[in-house]
DNA sequence: TTAAAAATTGAAATCGATTTCATATTTGGT
DNA sequence: ACCAAATATGAAATCGATTTCAATTTTTAA
């Protein structure tokens, strides 16, 4: 095991000081280019590495980003965290990743742990049973930004990075009516939940404004996953008359459901028409082709680092430290699942289809 | 901003010296238990939280994780990367999750970082055009242990974990083959990653046992993304006479070339066998469902972090130092994409297949 | 009761980089 | 060529916990 390279040694090596050496390594501009290049040649030769920690307990500073999310194994969630990723990476931050697994308490113990690394700042998609973020105020008080994205903290004043998921909800409902469906289901998760809350709200929102009746019988809730979508299958099966429209609000769980639906002989677009939501790979794999609102997963994750890291290096900028929410457009994209009127031509389709 | 509370602080509150504070806090024996108490009261009461900088920079230990994989956006990483964060969180560890993006200059980038945050561990997938891991040296140098996942490097002898990928397309390949395909084409993606090579190998060894001739034009090699789906099928449809079988490394791929084929007029399975790989979601989601080998991701993440835990935890245990390889069980679900002779009844399809 | 052994506690050095404040060296203008 | 301003460099304190080694207190055994 090698003893470690210091600032000393590349000090006495070059025959500066140490505190020359810590300049030129942190490119300060009061040292000479001769001494710099001195100093980086003896860097090479020795293999020096900084050492982190003497430096973070000396300047406060990790270079370290935490995010807390529901599940990794999720693939919204994960394009999130490559968005994430790329960014923090190339602005030189590490990402120290944890999941909550919807649970509030499993929440604050992750916040507790990325409080105590001292993490430069924080990103937080909420669980679901969150009800309070008392959590993070620490560090707020501390001065450590903290961002929420996709299940953000409504009556909180801090930052969050969202789609207009209302408007979302009602362009999908909006476009099922159009399609000549007046008794449209919805499906959704916990409505504790912004984005679910959200989703219905757009929803009543286009009934109401087409003169459509809103009927609790119509709202399914439940886990939007693949075995849900059978459950989902069987509720509306057991609705007299059918129903002639299915919003759900998460692929996956549509996809599931328009499978079982088939399986009991119902024709989709022409006895239900079904909308889902995401963009997920699934959308494009099944029979029919899901309708669904793109949710830009990836660009998400970019745009809420970018954010952050911003904050850190310009903790004056007063426009960004005031921004309280960014929305990210999220479009529907009209497959065959929903389209009882008239088929999609090749061209159209492609136009509006084809972006990964 | 709040002044930090130090083990000065604490010490000087209850009238010991700070190496006692420092003991206690380490749980240390030769500390009363009455000067415990004392401390963890004053601990409680000026709220304190140990700063783990001027602790790592003394004790050279971080309790963090290095994780390195090609793409976080990927159904089967992510499952990996939560089933280690749970272990990791569990043992108080914390995960520094970074992606290559397939390329050897950013994983050895990527190294270097890790290497410079002083992880204690290392767990690494290879990028896919990675040649040589001469950039996890230091770390072995260092004593920092480094385990391979999923895709490894196969002449190193450094520990890895993964499944029994030859066996597996072997297992895949004799199932095509007791369904009455002669002629199996396979898809794959870059054979210079141990993976897609082992599996090439496997569908090898199955067709001699059975002495069907491997013959390269059977062979496709592509990306096994969405997109790929497409192709392949066009090569598919262009090899006369029509192969009977298709066995493709990506369910993914694997479904999107199963609906391309199908509009394409060819049925299946009774045209084409198909099998994928990997047992995600739209494997169960498509028509016809997709036989495909269950790739246990979550396990494995569990798996590879509790083995590096373990080395960190007793360095001195020479049955894990050793072992060089974990290899995890992946079994065939067979369902109807591939069953040319028999349709599954309810039963025996319920038996094999429903495991998320 | 007393010496030896065991159990507790503390003073001070240490980890390695950063930062403050002071000093030395250049540069530029006249 | 000379002095003020601008540039470069360095000495020493500092960040907060750990650790070594020594000292003190308590317990045990005879």
């Amino acid at each position: 095991m090698d003893k470690e390279i210091t600032i000393y040694d590349i000090a006495s090596e070059t025959g500066v000081s140490p505190t020359t050496v810590s300049r030129a390594l942190n490119n300060h501009p009061a040292v000479k280019d001769k001494t710099k290049k001195k100093i980086f040649d003896a860097v090479d030769k020795l293999g020096y590495r900084s050492n982190i920690f003497a430096s973070n307990l000396r300047s406060k500073f990790t270079n370290n980003i935490g995010v807390i999310v529901p599940r990794l194994n999720s693939s919204f969630q994960s394009a999130v965290l490559a968005g994430m990723e790329k960014i923090a990476n190339e602005a030189g931050f590490n990402l120290i990743i944890s999941q909550s697994f919807e649970s509030e308490e499993k929440e604050k113990a992750n916040a507790k742990s990325m409080y105590n690394s001292r993490v430069d700042g924080l990103l937080v998609s909420l669980a679901s049973n969150t009800k309070e973020i008392a959590h993070f105020k620490p560090f707020i008080k501390k001065g450590t930004p903290v961002i929420f994205f996709d299940r953000i903290a409504e009556d909180s004043n801090m930052t969050g990075v969202i789609i207009d998921n209302s408007r979302a909800a009602y362009n999908s409902t909006q476009h099922l009516i159009e399609q000549g469906c007046k008794n449209i289901v919805h499906a959704l998760g916990n409505p504790n939940i912004n984005i679910y809350a959200d989703r219905l709200k757009g929803y009543k929102y286009a009934l109401m404004d087409n003169g459509l009746a809103f009927k609790n019988n119509n709202i399914i809730f439940s886990d939007l996953n693949e075995a849900s979508g059978e459950e989902i299958a069987h509720k509306i099966l057991s609705i007299k008359p059918l129903p002639d429209g299915l919003f759900v609000s998460n692929d996956i769980c549509a996809a599931s459901c328009v499978n079982h639906l088939k399986k009991a002989g119902i024709r989709i677009p022409e006895d239900i028409a079904i909308v889902g939501f995401n963009n997920d790979t699934v959308s494009r794999l099944i029979e029919p082709n899901l309708t669904t609102t793109n949710y830009p997963g990836f660009e998400m994750g970019e745009v809420a680092m970018k954010n952050l890291i911003n904050r850190l290096k310009d903790r004056s900028d007063d426009v960004l430290q005031n921004t309280n929410t960014i929305t990210l457009k999220a479009d529907l994209i009209i497959r065959d699942s929903s389209l009882k009127t008239k088929k999609l031509t090749g061209h159209k389709r492609n136009l509006k289809d084809d972006k990964k």
